[in-house]
DNA sequence: GTTCGTGCAAACGGTTTGCAACAAT
DNA sequence: ATTGTTGCAAACCGTTTGCACGAAC
């Protein structure tokens, strides 16, 4: 993907092969990868990739503000390429992660939170999505 | 503490000495501690207990539902005695966590998550604490 | 030729597991 | 005797680090 080696070049990275492999996997998909998911999927192909460098490619990404990392479940951190602020979905049966956009949730906070300066807030939600829904996201 | 054995029996456990010394600590602190801080915690009073004791008894009251494994902080769980649905501020300079009562910030689900049955939820909130308030809680 | 990127392997830290000894019932 | 509890050590898994080679400027 041409903008993709743009859009690294604009933030002041080498658009080096590999780097681009993990670039193209991780910021076009919503599945919340782990780092080893990466690995795993950009190893298709792109097989001689090291563990190093993936790790290195995404701790580059999200010094640089393109990437957040998240804990979302036990185990691992996951990689979430959704910049703006929003919350997550956790079905428990699966345990896939749903994005969730900042207004679907707006919290009233109370007077129980005087005394905190609150710079941003994160919402999970848990349970079941329901089956009559389609695609990952239900406000797309 | 008396009524510790009790309620440990009553959730089915032998209140063995070391389960004592671990539910002494672990359910009388707000400091959401890991599992490694739990350990250094209670060997400073019983310096003979093991990792694997530990490990095992934080495992059981998870398992009995006495205690919440959660994911506040990364590199490693943190667990959580009060077990009464509520949320978490972290104060991003200290790192420290605190507990939040679950009306504190009410959400107002929105028509965007239409497709999610949704179980329960869980916000962190993430800031500074104002130095001027005194006590862990400022709703105790 | 100096910096940056890569691969490999080792190290690391938190957690889990296997096993033998022991205590409780 | 059977079951449950403990300590030790090793294994395990995700992540980090050290180092040498190679590519890019």
């Amino acid at each position: 993907m041409k903008d993709l080696i743009a859009f690294l070049r604009g933030k002041g990275l080498r658009p080096t092969t590999h780097r681009v492999a993990v670039a193209r996997f991780v910021f076009n998909t919503s599945s919340h990868p782990s780092a080893d998911e990466v690995l795993n999927s950009v190893r298709r192909h792109c097989p001689t990739i090291s563990r190093a460098t993936v790790y290195n490619a995404l701790d580059l990404f999200v010094k640089k503000g393109l990437l957040r990392k998240r804990l979302l479940k036990p185990g691992a951190e996951v990689f979430d390429p959704l910049m703006d602020a929003h919350h997550h979905f956790i079905d428990e049966t699966t345990g896939a992660i749903f994005d969730v956009p900042l207004d679907a949730c707006k919290i009233q906070p109370t007077a129980a939170l005087r005394g905190y300066d609150i710079k941003e807030y994160h919402v999970v939600l848990r349970g079941r999505r329901r089956k009559t829904q389609k695609g990952p996201l239900s406000w797309e």
